[in-house]
DNA sequence: TTAAACTTTTATAAAAATTTAATAAAAGTT
DNA sequence: AACTTTTATTAAATTTTTATAAAAGTTTAA
């Protein structure tokens, strides 16, 4: 398997067209068992398009490689049971690295999905220096080291991170700065972990696993919505992750919403998160206080003023608490102002509500869809799905896994061409 | 070239894998002929991955059908000159209908994209009852019978309309409607042409032709807005037309905009149209002139009050009218705060400004682009073009054809798969 | 319940199609 | 004029597909 997937170093020069092509259609094969499961033979021929000899001989060499092992029988459609082709267990494993500005977490998944490490967090901030390229690596060593498994079976690595990002160039514009015409971030790291390396902004990541193994598999047109301290926006249409020509898009808590409205930490006035984000929460609760309001959050403010978190304002709702219910309503109402915005230009089959703010569920939802009742074009709005994110806090993790799938097959296929 | 490319009922199904397989290539090998003009052989043996001999055969196989014909020698690249292969002249033509609301165009374009017949106008009405059908179908006939091109030769025929229209579905949400769970507006149309029919909303029409033969040619992401009463929006990323889920996106002139603001016709009060579009600005000019403002308008008014068109404002401000590049700053300055939104959302390295509105140039852009500094992120703004449309009044009428292009190849490759 | 008939899968051999390699002709460069 | 590069064509080698048969399982009907 080494040969085949590792793609060494101008291993792929060397094919002619033939080898060439068989090579990508053997890791278009592994990429649909991958994301798919087991499949039988017919599967792939018709998926494909090419007869059952051909898919046959395609298995056998993959068999050989020792990436696919036959994994049982499928159910009869009314003849012989078809053999089962999977993904030999324990062959292929991703590393995932969720940087947050002051933790990161890593863990590693198996060939199906799974966490086989559980989750790691390592006191690592984010900054603009490249010092946390070293320590990433080092903790990540020890991390592989500790599962026993073997180095050449980590097939790649994906890494998420708040901030602007240009997934295509691979590079941060906001931490861990390589400086202008130097190796940029994900080559940097691909050299030192000698593996593929993905970078992606943190909620793009989220919205990647939503469509991979959250509530929005096999939709077509979404939205995600993270609500913590601030708003973050990951765009699905046609099927694909849309960043746009920079890699940028989807900057919707910066969106000018109020006129002559608070300062936002973006420079701005007015921002849609200033009036409806974690932090405009928790703002609000605070001036209410200050106000003097009768609320449970009182007790909190009086040890820590300064420390009121969203978390404490969505638990004392879903405790019965009036005014951090009158406040998350605010917030939501201003949200869903912005939501039918989306609703309008995107025209989406389903929003993904996720983020820690997610947790006030209908205290926060209702809101919402209120005020997309109120702003939103009938025949749009009567299309539009909105949930909660199922995933809920996993989906930072899954993230990574799932912008590997989407790029480490992507990135063969294309070098193929 | 009837049977190649007329696909009559039952046709592909006859065919064999490997039949089917050579189809689809002779479609793609046509459909790039038709986009890009006369290629060399080597050229299609790198554009499809196949070998010179296959690609040979191919391409005679294509001549035999009277499709492809040799266009000359092209140019030397250190060797022998290479044989170009192009679509036969004459031997493709596409009808372009473009529907507004009180008026009805239709043109017959050429292989090339010529326009050969010029621009045909009926005051054909836009309305909700199905009428419009047969007397569009006798406008075309006449029109194709006065061309004396062979009825065969008509590859396709595009329809543009405004209001929502579903391009999947092929059917107006708005006008020409055929009622639940009847034949789509499109396949109806068909019907009564024996002919391809694709209809697609008129903004996302343009934007089609602006992707195609404007100043987005070959870029990848871009943003298209029309403004003229109202405002429209088309989306193009990773350089394909996108539409949302039931192919409504776009729907910008309907945001909220205003808290309490003026009613729009749509129902909601508001939206970015009422302080943004053509409609905006002559009410505007509307309210200043009864406010007693002096202004070159009042000629105007005093004749015909009700009767203030945009058009006579660019007209006035061109002219040096103060009051009117005032109005049209404001316009421009509302409008502008919402381009930043998009380009927030959207990310795009361009984005073009068509429709009358544009005519006013500088007056309309200028306050674009400070309101784009004010209420954009740098980042953002910084790698975003905004250019005015190049096709003008042009692009209304190449937009069906565009669709055309977009669609008569796929929706036959995709019935090959 | 059992056996025959029918489906689907798998395997293999013959047929067909495609690619590679080889070659000649054409066009440009030194 | 000699050499290099590219195109176009032919023949040989390879690959893919189709056709066929056997194996395995399901359904139908006696």
């Amino acid at each position: 398997m080494g040969a085949f997937l590792a793609m060494e170093e101008g291993y792929l020069e060397k094919l002619n067209h033939v080898e060439r092509k068989k090579y990508l259609q053997k890791i278009k094969i592994v990429r649909h068992l991958y994301v798919k499961g087991a499949r039988s033979n017919a599967d792939i021929c018709n998926r494909f398009s090419i007869s059952s000899p051909t898919s046959m001989a395609l298995l056998n060499e993959l068999m050989a490689d020792g990436l696919v092992e036959k994994q049982g029988r499928g159910e009869s459609v009314g003849g012989r049971k078809p053999e089962l082709y999977g993904l030999r267990n324990n062959s292929l494993f991703v590393l995932s690295i969720e940087m947050e500005k002051f933790s990161t977490r890593m863990a590693i998944f198996d060939g199906t999905n799974n966490n086989i490490t559980g989750i790691h967090t390592f006191p690592l901030k984010l900054s603009k220096d490249l010092s946390a390229v070293e320590e990433l690596y080092q903790h990540a060593s020890s991390l592989v080291l500790s599962t026993g498994i073997d180095a050449d079976k980590l097939m790649g690595i994906g890494l998420s991170m708040p901030g602007l990002v240009s997934s295509r160039e691979g590079d941060s514009y906001t931490y861990l700065l390589t400086g202008q015409d130097e190796t940029p971030l994900q080559d940097l790291l691909a050299l030192r972990f000698s593996k593929p390396v993905y970078i992606q902004n943190d909620v793009k990541s989220i919205t990647l696993a939503e469509h991979r193994f959250g509530a929005a598999q096999g939709k077509r047109d979404v939205l995600v919505l993270t609500l913590d301290w601030g708003i973050g926006l990951g765009i699905i249409q046609d099927g694909k992750l849309r960043v746009g020509t920079s890699g940028f898009a989807g900057e919707f808590g910066h969106i000018p919403f109020i006129d002559n409205g608070v300062l936002c930490h973006c420079g701005k006035r007015g921002c849609l998160e200033t009036v409806a984000s974690g932090s405009a929460l928790a703002r609000m609760a605070r001036e209410g206080l200050q106000a003097g309001q009768d609320t449970l959050l009182k007790a909190l403010s009086d040890q820590e003023p300064e420390k009121i978190e969203p978390q404490a304002i969505i638990q004392a709702a879903h405790e019965g608490d009036q005014y951090a219910i009158n406040i998350l309503a605010e917030t939501g109402r201003n949200l869903g102002k912005g939501i039918a915005m989306l609703i309008q230009l995107f025209n989406p089959e389903l929003i993904i509500i996720g983020g820690k703010m997610a947790e006030a569920r209908q205290y926060i939802t209702t809101p919402i869809q209120q005020s997309i009742n109120t702003y939103c074009m009938t025949q749009l709005r009567e299309r539009t799905e909105i949930a909660l994110s199922k995933l809920g806090a996993q989906a930072g993790i899954l993230g990574p896994v799932a912008t590997v799938m989407e790029r480490i097959f992507e990135h063969r296929i294309e070098s193929t061409k």
